[in-house]
DNA sequence: TTGAAAGCGCTAACAG
DNA sequence: CTGTTAGCGCTTTCAA
């Protein structure tokens, strides 16, 4: 009625459907969502009749009857190494929520499931037989959760870290990431350079690590590994055992922000003045980083993880590991 | 065959649906979906056998198909008022995780959808008609945001921050730990207390400055506030006008760490000693206030991300807000 | 190029 | 208490 305006009326009204379309437009459904599809053949008028009506009706084809008939699914999972509590926090916060910016413009939602390092295959092969699953992104992927990847799941998986011949991965440049710190470090002298690493079953982490030894190496310096893991106890730990056995060290890198900030603890500690005893460096540029003027590396979570979705719903081919930039970010630690 | 485990063929059979749990249980499909589904009556023995091949099969009702027909929708949708681009970092990402959590068992995925303060009309009435929403979360409630909350919604939409007559509510307990702050401040003997506030357009942030306001009110102390927002810069901001304003101000509130982040900036930057001169406090314990000694209260982000999206599912009826417990955890800075 | 018809897997009246 | 029937909204053969 005309004192109403469309906004009032538009929220009692039901959602247009094919048939609406179909209806006024004049065809068949079946020519209708050929036209809106764009699958099959129609004529030119048809198109254009069914797509003028279909903009008139605001009609939005229903996502959960298409995934019924389709067998597509209504949402992207994320399947994250549980044992890595350290990393779920904020990083699978950021993974989840940078997914679900993707995926909800396109009617899909996301979802999360831990799978436990020990036993990959069973939540996996849950995923692959539940009808809801649009695709799976691998978080804190390890070679035995891509191994147990079930052939229905194969072309909707995708991975973040690391990949194989089958799932594509995603990830940020973590090599290009240790490297350039390291030559920082080297640049600004420092010497007797040591690494707290990530846990040793994440083969993602492994990348930093190698390029810190090739750049070390590199540099004619010795390389001084101590075994870690994401969290601020380790870098306590792993700074405290780099200390003990290499008292001379004049530099620790962390595999991440929240390692570096044990390591600082550590320090601290010990006595040692950072920078100027000890430089330190971290990586994620989370905002802790910046508070502690932390040297660090920008880690874009949301840009990898948005590519990681896309992918997963692009059905993007396994073709290696598509790196996202990082850069390092300078502070007074290092 | 015998060579092969359960776990290999699973992989390929194809779920079981409703039709093979009632051939296999000797019913007819409605018996069946009676007796899986609770609803309607069903014989004893029917509901045995019923359930049992359902188990021998691993039958799981197609969420996709049920939701087809109940008309139920696939997703929770988090409605997120986006003018709060501080907000939006971490503390976003958080309900969105903590909100999948609780929808990927029930088969149900999570999104996020932005609502500018200014139109959150549409926005909200594109979600009403959308027929893959089972629900809506409200986040950084405004009271147009609640008052845009289209009909057809009513009753699966709930709000994180204030609520309404219609729409139930959840929240973090702002006003105890706003209370329990400035009492800690006045008991370690602070009596010029000022209290640097959120966006004044978020009601669920006054709830903080009105029990500090009572809390200062109650010992005899003058009243300090100075608007500001959620990032570190309106902590700077705000801490510099205080200062200016009344220069013997002796604490520093901080409606968020972040917030006293950029507190802690400014006093640094006019010579100012924390705690010595000031004591400084913040609220929402993150990482980066263990990281930088910083007093703060918890906030259990999730548990109030947990509740909403259980109340949205469970569609709890509107009766007042429900609090999350926060605790106040006193460092070195206050 | 088009339409009729047959489902996807499930639920819900409605008779029996 | 149970089975039959009729869809939910969409896609997709298959004839015409």
């Amino acid at each position: 009625v005309w004192y109403h305006h469309g906004v009032q009326d538009d929220d009692a009204a039901p959602p247009a459907t094919l048939e609406d379309v179909a209806r006024g437009a004049g065809v068949s459904r079946s020519t209708a969502s050929r036209a809106l599809t764009g699958t099959g053949p129609v004529s030119d008028s048809a198109l254009r009749r069914v797509r003028q009506t279909a903009r008139e009706l605001g009609y939005v084809a229903d996502p959960v009857a298409r995934a019924l008939v389709r067998r597509q699914g209504t949402r992207v999972v994320v399947a994250v190494t549980s044992d890595a509590s350290d990393l779920s926090g904020w990083y699978l916060s950021r993974v989840l929520a940078a997914g679900a910016r993707i995926c909800t413009p396109e009617g899909l939602g996301i979802g999360v499931v831990p799978v436990r390092r020990a036993d990959p295959v069973r939540p996996l092969q849950a995923l692959a037989r539940d009808r809801t699953v649009a695709g799976v992104v691998l978080v804190n992927t390890t070679p035995e959760m891509l191994a147990a990847v079930p052939p229905a799941l194969r072309g909707r998986a995708v991975s973040i870290g690391v990949g194989s011949d089958t799932e594509p991965s995603f990830d940020v440049d973590n090599a290009g990431a240790g490297r350039r710190t390291t030559e920082h470090l080297v640049r600004s002298g420092r010497r007797r350079i040591a690494m707290v690493t990530g846990p040793p079953w994440l083969p993602c982490s492994w990348r930093a690590v190698e390029a810190y030894r090739e750049a070390v190496e590199a540099a004619g310096l010795p390389v001084r590994i101590v075994p870690g893991g994401f969290d601020p106890a380790h870098g306590d730990a792993g700074a405290t055992t780099a200390l003990a056995r290499w008292p001379d060290t004049d530099a620790v890198m962390a595999i991440g922000d929240d390692v570096a900030l044990g390591v600082l603890r550590a320090l601290r500690r010990a006595g040692r003045r950072v920078p100027g005893d000890v430089a330190v460096t971290g990586f994620d540029d989370l905002p802790v980083a910046d508070a502690t003027d932390l040297t660090s590396g920008t880690h874009p979570v949301e840009d990898v993880a948005a590519a990681a979705v896309r992918g997963v719903l692009a059905r993007v081919d396994a073709e290696g590991t598509r790196f996202s930039a990082s850069e390092l970010v300078v502070r007074a630690s290092a």
